[in-house]
DNA sequence: ACCAGTTCCTAC
DNA sequence: TAAGGTAGGAACTGGT
């Protein structure tokens, strides 16, 4: 007798398997799943066919042609169709239509090769739509679910991990390792491949499948790091560590290359990992893996292949292998797929939230835990380690571990999983696509289930190449100068506000050529683009209302984050931040994704319009500020900087600890009143206005984009854009001087600042300062070779000509890892040649101390990037560099 | 000394 | 091929 079970899980990752059964051809969605109370699950559901939508082609007609029958029965007779439903209206482009929904055989007979799937045949004489997506994305967008899931569902098979509680409700022959042969069989007969690694299995019907409220999914997590020789690229050791929420358990691998592979294949399948963590692993051990199980194993016997790197989430005994072996997807995918499973690489992860000025894990780990010497404390060189291993294999083996642990001390301290959760549970996608995919899937997922849902035809991303360029966001010219008392104000979410209070979106747009019978409005929304749109009472846009719904889920986790921080609720304050944070970034996506030319409901004009009215918006503001006596300093697309009218006699210093506060304090009260004043003034519906910060004083040497402040409100703290202490390619001695500088500058020290510069440029003639402090990085491209080297030609026009280029080419031939799109560090050992000489930055990695360096080019480029400021001082970059001043134009 | 071209990184 | 966007500053090379 069938038991049933109720689970609630999380989808890691999603597939599908095809059989032909005796009602005929059946495709059958796996999902790989993590269940609420900590057991894994694969869930297998029945009843979806593939299908595709038809229309005839061009403007729609009053009466179907002639022929529509004769029409139909020949897409009837194609090779792969099984079934045609009656016709439903859709809106397309050049009007609303007749659409005919094409049910085929299986997934891959909709584009099979050469011309001959179901697609290409219908596309001669149909238009097709929806017509390129992905088999399990039907699930998430015709059942409207997200990745946390409620199935009912049949229990095919349970471990002996499973809940205590649902073991006892099934017969002997469906739990724990006796009943593994029968249970395979029934698995199979439900669909699946066989006893899947996993804890639960289940099968249900996609009825069955419904939304559960978001919660955070007690995924397991793998992390591994390999040492290789040098000499041979072989493997020398592994470590792993298996983290199950608190509890890690570490192990390590050593012997043969064989023994070693075959004890991590063992460990995943074990340990039953959702995702897959390591220090560059999709770059460096991965591929390292799949080319040394190539070299090992007996031939193309993927038997023997999967024994060593069958880490793939499916049955070892199955003609179907092929899955489990991961794979670097076609096409330039990021990251590995492994079934079943999910790759979060922890350099990556780090990279992107850190941004660290270099980006080996001695870094980013001193970065992050400074007082923690042995997390980075160095005891082997990683560029000689075949002389290491032979010295200390112990100690090599502990050096790998703790590699192996770093990886999740960093993914837990940028709360890296329980992000990529929150991403997919609003962009409702599995977790695999929130950590692996793209922008332009996350919004698919949003869009097309609503599309779906409101008759809107779902057409395919175009191919089209290069178009031209949209016009952007508006920036004011600022002065150079200190500007005293300025409140900053910014639209809220400008280009999300801008396309729903304009109803902005591919549905909405009139086109009188594509639609002539259309009837237009008066009250359309015209862009100063040019471009219009129907307004919301016509037909509402599916980007408003999908910006309108995200914006209020995000006001809801907002207030969600409120309370759980008054009831001191941990746990519930981290779900509701990440979610609202998420929120926030999809909102942002869509302007990006709208104003791409490849997206599928794109049009130029969409994206045009709504920059041009964010132009248009921010002009008028600064010309009614500017006509009412109060001056914009600068502004950028969404923000402006407006003078406040502060007395000149107002103090511009706050006043020192204890001493009188009361006229600070009543200016800074102008200046928010000030800030909210206008806030309210020139907020409108749909553009609202808001009072950011407050700042006693600005500066800007007079270049967009770079600027710096003393912001007084809503907190005390320095406010920096653009300069050289933002960016990861500055070193750090320039950074912490012009930290210093802005701090006195904004003091009114401008004079104490310039002597600062002075002292430092003489320290670094004088060799007085650490060559660390001097280290210059920047990233690197470049393109693997098949043999693995690193082809720079392929992506820079002369690549010898750039200093990170020859710091990569040192770094590979030290024996050290280079990845493309890695950052490199350098020292600059001659700056008058040219190209100028430079030195691989390695220390870190070999513990060799570097020296280095040329004093002359370091005061210079001190001087360059100090003078541009100083110079609304009076001071030059050759001032500087001389230490004194020819003439005096201005005296402070 | 200055210029054009290439490249990266940042602000929105 | 697969793919969110534009505006803008600055460093460097390799020329005149």
């Amino acid at each position: 007798m069938a038991v049933r079970a109720n689970v609630e899980c999380c989808v890691v990752q999603g597939s599908y398997r095809s059989r032909s059964g005796e009602d005929g051809p059946e495709t059958i969605v796996e999902l790989w799943c993590r269940a609420r109370e900590g057991h894994s699950v694969l869930l297998l559901v029945h009843g979806m066919r593939p299908y595709l939508d038809i229309a005839v082609p061009g403007r729609p007609t009053a009466e179907l042609p002639e022929d529509i029958e004769q029409r139909l029965e020949r897409v009837r007779q194609t090779n792969g169709v099984t079934r045609v439903h009656e016709p439903q209206e859709k809106w397309t482009e050049l009007g609303t239509k007749p659409h005919w929904r094409v049910e085929v055989k299986q997934p891959y007979a909709m584009t099979n090769r050469q011309g001959s799937g179901v697609r290409d045949k219908l596309e001669d004489d149909w238009e097709t739509t929806s017509a390129d997506i992905m088999f399990v994305n039907r699930l998430f967008y015709d059942n409207d679910v997200g990745p946390h899931i409620r199935a009912d569902a049949e229990v095919l098979w349970a471990s002996d991990s499973a809940p205590e509680e649902l073991l006892a409700t099934l017969p002997e022959t469906h739990r724990g390792d006796e009943a593994r042969t029968e249970s395979a069989e029934r698995v199979r007969e439900s669909g699946g491949e066989g006893l899947y690694p996993v804890d639960l299995i289940v099968s249900c019907n996609m009825t069955q499948v419904t939304q559960c409220e978001a919660f955070p999914a007690p995924f397991v997590l793998f992390s591994f790091d390999l040492e290789t020789s040098i000499a041979e690229e072989t493997i020398l050791c592994a470590a792993a560590v298996v983290q199950s929420g608190d509890e890690r358990t570490e192990h390590t691998f050593r012997g043969s290359e064989r023994e070693i592979l075959e004890g991590l294949t063992r460990l995943v399948r074990e340990s039953d990992p959702d995702i897959i963590t390591g220090y560059n692993i999709d770059n460096f051990d991965l591929p390292r893996i799949e080319s040394r199980m190539k070299a090992l194993a007996r031939g193309t016997d993927i038997q023997s292949a999967s024994e060593l790197f069958g880490w793939g989430r499916v049955p070892v005994f199955d003609a179907d292998g092929g899955r489990l072996l991961p794979k670097k997807d076609t096409g330039r995918r990021r990251t590995w797929r492994i079934q079943g499973r999910c790759v979060l690489d922890a350099w990556w992860q780090a990279r992107m939230t850190l941004r660290p000025q270099r980006e080996t894990l001695r870094f980013v780990a001193e970065l992050l835990w400074p007082e923690r010497d042995d997390l980075h404390k160095l005891d082997v060189d990683a560029s000689r380690m075949d002389e290491e291993w032979a010295k200390d294999p112990d100690l090599v083996l502990e050096y790998c571990l703790r590699d192996a642990i770093l990886p999740l001390e960093i993914l837990s301290h940028i709360h890296a999983v329980e992000r990529k959760e929150a991403l997919a549970a609003v962009a409702r996608v599995p977790l695999e696509v929130a950590t692996a995919g793209t922008t332009s899937q996350w919004i698919d997922s949003m869009v097309i289930r609503l599309a779906d849902r409101e008759g809107v035809a779902v057409p395919r991303t175009s191919r089209g190449g290069k178009t031209e360029q949209i016009e952007g966001g508006y920036v004011h010219e600022v002065e150079a100068g200190l500007q005293p008392w300025v409140a900053v104000l910014d639209f809220k979410s400008m280009y999300p506000s801008i396309m729903i209070s304009n109803n902005v979106c591919y549905t909405t747009r009139i086109d009188e050529r594509k639609r002539p019978d259309e009837e237009v409005p008066e009250d359309a929304h015209e862009s100063p683009f040019g471009a219009s749109f129907l307004p919301a009472s016509s037909r509402r846009g599916l980007v408003p209302q999908l910006l309108e719904h995200l914006m209020e889920q995000r006001d809801i986790h907002k207030r969600a984050l409120d309370d759980a921080q008054e009831n001191g609720d941990g746990s519930a304050e981290m779900f509701h931040d990440q979610m609202q944070f998420a929120v926030k970034i999809l909102m942002n996506s869509f302007y990006g994704v709208f104003a791409s030319n490849f997206y599928r409901f794109t049009h130029p004009q969409l994206g045009a319009s709504i920059t041009a009215w964010a132009r248009s918006n921010i002009k008028q503001i600064i010309g009614q500020l500017e006509d009412e006596g109060h001056p914009v300093v600068y502004s950028d697309t969404d923000s402006v900087f407006v003078t406040a009218p502060i007395d000149e006699s107002a103090p511009t210093l706050e006043p020192e600890e204890g001493s009188d506060r009361e006229a600070w304090d009543k200016t800074c009260a102008e200046l928010i009143g000030f800030g909210q004043e206008l806030a309210e003034k020139y907020s409108v519906e749909g553009a609202e206005l808001e009072f950011e910060a407050g700042l006693s004083v600005f500066f800007s040497h007079g270049a967009k984009k770079r600027y710096v402040g003393r912001k007084v409100w809503p907190r005390s703290e320095m406010l920096v854009r653009g300069y050289e202490v933002r960016r990861s390619d500055s070193f750090n001695l320039l950074t912490d001087v012009m930290t210093g500088m802005f701090e006195l500058i904004l003091d009114g020290e401008s004079n104490e600042a310039v002597q600062h510069i002075l002292q430092l440029i003489k320290r670094v003639r004088a060799r007085e300062v650490e060559p660390a402090d001097l280290v210059i990085s920047r990233s690197c491209k470049g393109r693997v070779n098949p043999d693995g080297s690193i082809d720079f030609t392929r992506v820079y026009t002369n690549p010898d000509g750039l200093p990170f280029v020859r710091a990569a080419k040192q770094r590979i031939a030290a024996g050290l890892n280079f990845t493309p799109g890695m950052k490199v560090g350098w020292l600059v050992t001659n700056g008058k040649k040219s190209p100028m000489t430079i030195e691989a930055w390695l220390q870190e990695e070999t513990g060799v101390e570097q020296t280095d360096y040329d004093p002359e080019f370091y005061a210079k480029r001190i001087a360059t990037a100090l003078g541009r400021i100083s110079e609304a001082f009076g001071w030059s970059a050759d001032d500087l560099l001389k230490g004194n001043r020819q003439a005096t134009l201005f005296s402070f």
